[in-house]
DNA sequence: TCAAAAAGTTTGATATTCGAACTATTTATA
DNA sequence: TATAAATAGTTCGAATATCAAACTTTTTGA
């Protein structure tokens, strides 16, 4: 087989392990995948209106606005109106989400990395090394990720507002 | 940043991208997301059992019954009876299946692929090796959880429906 | 000033998703 | 060998997800 082929079919591999253990998460949570996601998102990138949101998740704005919907009912989110934008909405966890993120046990993470700290060193940097060769080739560098497992993510500063 | 780390960051980076080319992609195949997965898969595994499949895609069997109605309604897939174990369904893509899975040639993955070609030799096997260990690691983790037919699981062998 | 653009919601339609109950078949065991 | 338990798949009902199109409100641009 082609590498290229490999290499493609290696990502599709990662990339459904990724999705079983989000949907096993997301069950643990209570929540839909979609809904887990969603607060993912938030909890990574802090205040977020529906259209970032949107973006970001690759759905129409009317698809956020009905989880969103669900999720405020539940009192995870909170929708607040813009107040330099009016039109704008912008969207934040509410303690209780915070706290049902927080608790959501990413215990697959913490083996994956208890397994690569195993590894040797020249494996681990080969293996980064290698993914990020294909995150480039991917053109998928831009794109914003943060490592779900780091709780200090928690308490980054709140996104300013400003720019918008 | 921990080795852990930026691995991390680099998988979810690949899993985000992933995400949206597979939302692109199906509607240009005029198929729904966990279609076009479906379908995917299938291309990739040949024949298989619903139950496989649902395992494989982290669904129930329940919900993948309703997507391959769907699906065998628009004569994309075809449902056999087993003859060993008349209990199994043997699932397969059609001519017609393979025809609009064929033409959905990622634009995304062609660019990959050029990109990748257009690579030393020696990166190219390195950037193998680091998602292969990348594989690895993820799949050990899903080991636990479901024993029988795990996610990409490396080297299984082409599948032979003697046995089954 | 006012038409177009932008942000978000609502509505209506189809699809996804699950658990529980069900049928048919196979396997295990007493 | 009889039969209880396990396995494979479907059906059913209910909650969600998902989108496109139409709509409201607000901002922007000419």
């Amino acid at each position: 087989m082609e590498n290229s082929q490999k290499a493609l079919v290696l990502l599709r591999k990662i990339i459904r392990s990724a999705d079983v253990q989000n949907k096993e998460i997301s069950r643990r949570t209570g929540l839909t995948l979609s809904q887990f996601l969603l607060m993912q998102t938030l909890r990574e990138e802090g205040q977020m209106t529906t259209g970032e949101l949107a973006k970001s998740l690759a759905l129409t704005q009317a698809t956020v606005t009905s989880i969103l919907d669900r999720l405020e009912k539940k009192a995870l989110i909170a929708r607040e109106r813009g107040e330099v934008d009016k039109r704008k909405v912008w969207i934040s966890l509410t303690d209780a989400g915070l706290e049902l993120m927080k608790g959501a046990p990413t215990t697959q993470q913490e083996v994956f990395v208890r397994d690569f700290e195993d590894m040797q060193p020249w494996e681990q940097s080969m293996m980064v090394a290698g993914l990020e060769r294909a995150v480039y080739l991917l053109n998928a560098e831009h794109l914003d990720a943060s490592p779900v497992l780091d709780i200090g993510q928690l308490d980054r500063p709140p996104r300013t507002d400003a720019g918008k």
